[in-house]
DNA sequence: AGCCATTCTTAAAAGATTTTCAGGTTCACG
DNA sequence: CGTGAACCTGAAAATCTTTTAAGAATGGCT
């Protein structure tokens, strides 16, 4: 489970980050708004701890703007502001929890457990990865806000890959799973090349990386 | 949208009731651990609202009863206890959200709506409609436990359709979500066509109902 | 460097889907 | 009952997708 961290306090965002890692989550602590956004655009999250006084922007804003851009991840407001407005602004612009400072961690644990749990409940449909992001529901594929047109298997290679980002999958394993039977043909090959050739365009590093007699990775 | 309110005193019950009633919520409210039971058992609620202390049982002991057995509605805790144990204890349990007395109404409703919208963006990705099951997010469909092969464009009209179980869909509306700027074709009614050879078999009536002059309804 | 196996790319054939079109059927209304 | 508009259906044409296949490029190895 991943967990990222919007805290500019030195203390605070270094005792979070320890006491999440600690019960096994994998957390992403960031300091600023920029660094929060450049953190969601490039993988997803199954919660965000945000903290509303950033040095560089209003976690607020920063949260309404998450939920403009369709991001849905729970949001969990931690706040030294206990203005009753202010919870009720932080709520109604999307957040799905609110924190006030100062807290116990149990009691945080116990509010990221529930939301995890809520979570859980709910299939994801959204996969991001980089600047890519999947719709398994509206089958739509967007690079940095464009649509992309994909065809139905092209959409099912790309699916593979954003479901085990970072994994090696080998070439046997993709082929079988969208051609079943069709092995000794070069498919794959045909289609790793019409994918990078739709998604690979401006971008720095290549999106898949080919690990020769294994198979791919997506980085 | 129908909220469940727990409440044994009757000034804050009956103040709930007429507060959400005024915002528009359909509002039951019961007193009593046993009568909150039938009313679960009776009907859906979209939020559940549920004070700890009853006069015939423990809230906490409810909830979980209700997690047991299935029932997965967003509980909002409203409770004096404040304790960290406490509110720990309650999140635990699968509670949604925990609101210490005393609070004011504008920050319950607040959480109502974060606790409502959270709700609505859980996408259904299944839909059955008689003994048709669509399943958006594998993209196939289920007639009677046979899996029939649609196109996609099949599987788009299909898929207003169930959306829209037994509304009244006009041409029109149809034709500029399929094929937009498409009019003045009868694409409309070959596909429709299409669906009715794949699925209107050896049904009692027919799936589709033409309403001359206006449109289509699954029935 | 030179070789070989693997992977990449491109083009064209094969296959499937979508669209168009024309003729047939049904239904409401006079 | 005849008429016309609306709807249905089958089949051909156009388009798009998938597959095949073959030469080019790449990378590891001696």
């Amino acid at each position: 489970m991943k967990i990222l961290v919007v805290e500019d306090q030195q203390r605070l965002g270094q005792f979070l980050k320890q006491g999440l890692s600690e019960c096994a989550y994998t957390v992403c602590w960031v300091g600023t708004c920029e660094d929060a956004r450049d953190a969601l655009a490039e993988t997803n999250y199954d919660v965000i701890i945000l903290d509303l006084s950033l040095p560089d922007g209003d976690g607020l804003h920063l949260l309404s703007e998450w939920r403009g851009a369709g991001f849905n991840e729970p949001v969990l407001i931690l706040s030294a502001r206990d203005a009753v407005e202010d919870r009720i602004k932080g709520l109604d612009l999307g957040a799905d929890d609110y924190l006030p400072k100062p807290f116990s961690f149990d009691e945080l644990l116990a509010h990221v457990r529930s939301l995890l749990r809520r979570q859980s409940t709910v299939k994801q449909t959204v996969i991001t990865h980089r600047c890519v992001r999947l719709d398994l529901l509206g089958h739509t594929v967007k690079l940095k806000e464009q649509t992309v047109d994909l065809t139905s298997r092209e959409f099912a290679l790309l699916e593979i890959f954003m479901q085990n980002a970072g994994r090696t999958l080998t070439r046997s394993y993709i082929s079988e799973r969208i051609w079943p039977g069709l092995a000794d043909t070069n498919l794959l090959d045909v289609y790793m090349s019409r994918l990078r050739t739709k998604l690979e365009t401006d971008m720095g590093e290549p999106l898949f990386k080919t690990l020769r007699g294994i198979g791919y990775q997506l980085v």
